[in-house]
DNA sequence: GGTCGATAGATGCAAATGCATGTAAATCGG
DNA sequence: CCGATTTACATGCATTTGCATCTATCGACC
């Protein structure tokens, strides 16, 4: 299959994609079957794990839909449900009127750290076994260069 | 980053997967914008492509299931859409009363094909630039790695 | 052969999603 | 400074999705 990808960088490249895509949508059924994501769905955790990980504590809407994989509006709503259920604060953005901006609250913090906790256990078992430390190392190096290169247009 | 997860394999091996969901986050983004997938989901072209890639043509439901992240249900009603827009067809399979076989028509066939020559562009527009050809080839083997592993359970 | 549990797929229904559009605020061009 | 364009987010509405459940068939076991 790589044999004959050689031929052609075109062909290399999408081969490259699918092969990329499929691993992802095969450790990410595992990861749905867990236990982990009972009860939030995995776009609910990924915008509680972005909160998490952003130095200020507050992100814009905007922002946040950048690293989710969903439209505008239904970024809006989600983050909707995720303050109505009390894991999130909205506030007007300060400096423009138009804007919102978002934090976890603390109820919010505890249950990423604690979906955090199982879902980081359920990923070394699936991804520790499948590849050594090293290569593991340069697939997370090629991801981060690929996601770069892709994110400055 | 990655200098501080060589210290604990589990954490490498989050934020491997990490990054290879961000990376597959960002490109998707990009090929959704395209205009290969005006008329026709992610998931609906991920339908016709796998069926293009059956040698015999024919695909149990439960099979297409696997390559897809989607629930049963609604893979079904996916499956039923596409069967009125003409695009595939079904069939009750021969040796097993409760199993049904699909495959493209003529009209998904042809989509496909239109579709599929459009997509592979996009990619070759966003992965070629980012990621010499060896390092394609690298994260090819180690994408097929990773999903390998984790489809034998 | 008959019973029982497992599997394949369909369906009712509530919830989530995206598209088109609306509103308000920021930015630009003169 | 003012009108025109763009940006940020919200909302109405139709479509899609998933969960729970249902039916039918398969397989194992006695």
């Amino acid at each position: 299959m790589s044999a004959k990808a050689t031929e052609s960088p075109v062909r290399l490249a999408a081969e490259t994609w699918e092969s990329l895509f499929r691993a992802q949508v095969a450790v990410m059924r595992r990861l749905q079957a867990g236990p982990a994501f009972k009860n939030l769905a995995l776009n609910e955790y990924d915008v509680l794990f972005t909160l998490s990980r952003c130095p200020s504590g507050w992100l814009r809407l905007n922002e946040l839909n950048d690293h989710v994989l969903l439209s505008q509006s239904s970024l809006s709503r989600l983050v909707e449900r995720l303050e109505k259920r009390g894991f999130v604060e909205r506030m007007p953005a300060p400096d423009d009127g138009r804007g919102v901006l978002i934090k976890l609250t603390e109820a919010g913090r505890e249950l990423q750290k604690q979906i955090g906790r199982e879902h980081v256990r359920d990923i070394a078992a699936l991804v520790g076994p499948a590849l050594t430390g090293p290569e593991q190392q340069e697939l997370l190096r090629l991801t981060e260069k690929l996601r770069a290169s892709v994110a400055m247009h």
